[in-house]
DNA sequence: AGCACATAGTCAACCTGGTTGCCTAGTGAG
DNA sequence: CTCACTAGGCAACCAGGTTGACTATGTGCT
């Protein structure tokens, strides 16, 4: 596999901007992509709600806020959104009348499965361009840090956006 | 240099998710020394900012206005913050009567170089984990992906914040 | 059973950081 | 001089969060 150009010394915070530079454009591929499907891009928020969902089975209002690490309220609010848009539902807890129980619907399920796809294909994209290697060694380094500051928190660390 | 690990295959959506954690993390690790410096972290708004009118000398709020790819308002909300705190000056321009000046006042500069200097420790803690080699990789990637979408443009493609 | 305390979710108001539409003063071409 | 345009600011608005308070429900103790 080809080795790193070596010629050009990083500078100082290059590589932080270039990371915020490159989650835009992958944010903006992606809202590319949702475009040719015809469907309506989401705000990252919403699809971490999605990804928690999928990933846990349902769950309580106050669960989602302390995952999204945000208040009760804003887990409220964008759950409204999300439940008018009809990605999720509401069902009445089990055994607590206070709490309700979040799971995606049907729809919900469908969007999630074309985004991943369709992250999917931004990450293929960027493959394409510097080898399956080269991305996958991206991932480890970028699992590296991540590791090094939170440990086995670090799944827990709320994502920006 | 050692061969990314082979064995994990990646999954749809994983390095867009770890990216926008890292970012998170590098951003968290950025205010934690700035902390240690008895320095309050200012938004990554104004470090373009800072970054813009070192890179371009004086502008104007028009100018600057289009570097960040806000509306006019917003960079002179953002300008009269920076004023407040002593790291912007206006000036009267030179040629027009309806425009301002803008410059880094030496408060700003020592920010700025404070800041820049503070990042490089961030991203030498990772080159410490995964090598000087890996990480001028990541960058080359990072950079790789931006021309792959936005060529000679990508510079002017403004960052998540 | 009753009570004190805690919690789940919602409401209203607020805040931040943007946008929009409009304004005044200034610029430049004709 | 006139007119179309621009620079920057004002006020109101919006989105997406927070705060504090509220009601209904749950829990644990006596």
């Amino acid at each position: 596999m080809l080795v790193a150009d070596q010629g050009e010394v990083r500078k100082p915070g290059e590589v932080a901007l270039l990371f915020a530079m490159v989650y835009r454009a992958m944010t903006d591929h992606m809202h590319d992509l949702l475009a040719e499907h015809g469907r309506e891009p989401l705000r990252p928020a919403h699809g971490y709600v999605f990804r928690y969902l999928h990933r846990t089975g349902p769950v309580t209002i106050v669960e989602l806020a302390a995952q999204l690490d945000v208040t009760k309220q804003a887990a409220s609010k964008t759950v409204a959104e999300l439940v008018e848009w009809g990605y999720i539902e509401r069902c009445p807890h089990p055994t607590d009348g206070r709490a309700q129980i979040l799971a995606l619907t049907k729809r919900g399920k469908e969007y999630m499965r074309l985004a991943d796809r369709l992250w999917g294909q931004v990450e293929d994209h960027w493959a394409g361009l510097v080898g399956d290697d080269r991305l996958a060694a991206v991932r480890d380094d970028l699992k590296a840090y991540l590791d090094s500051r939170y440990g086995d928190e670090r799944m827990k660390l709320r994502p920006v956006w």
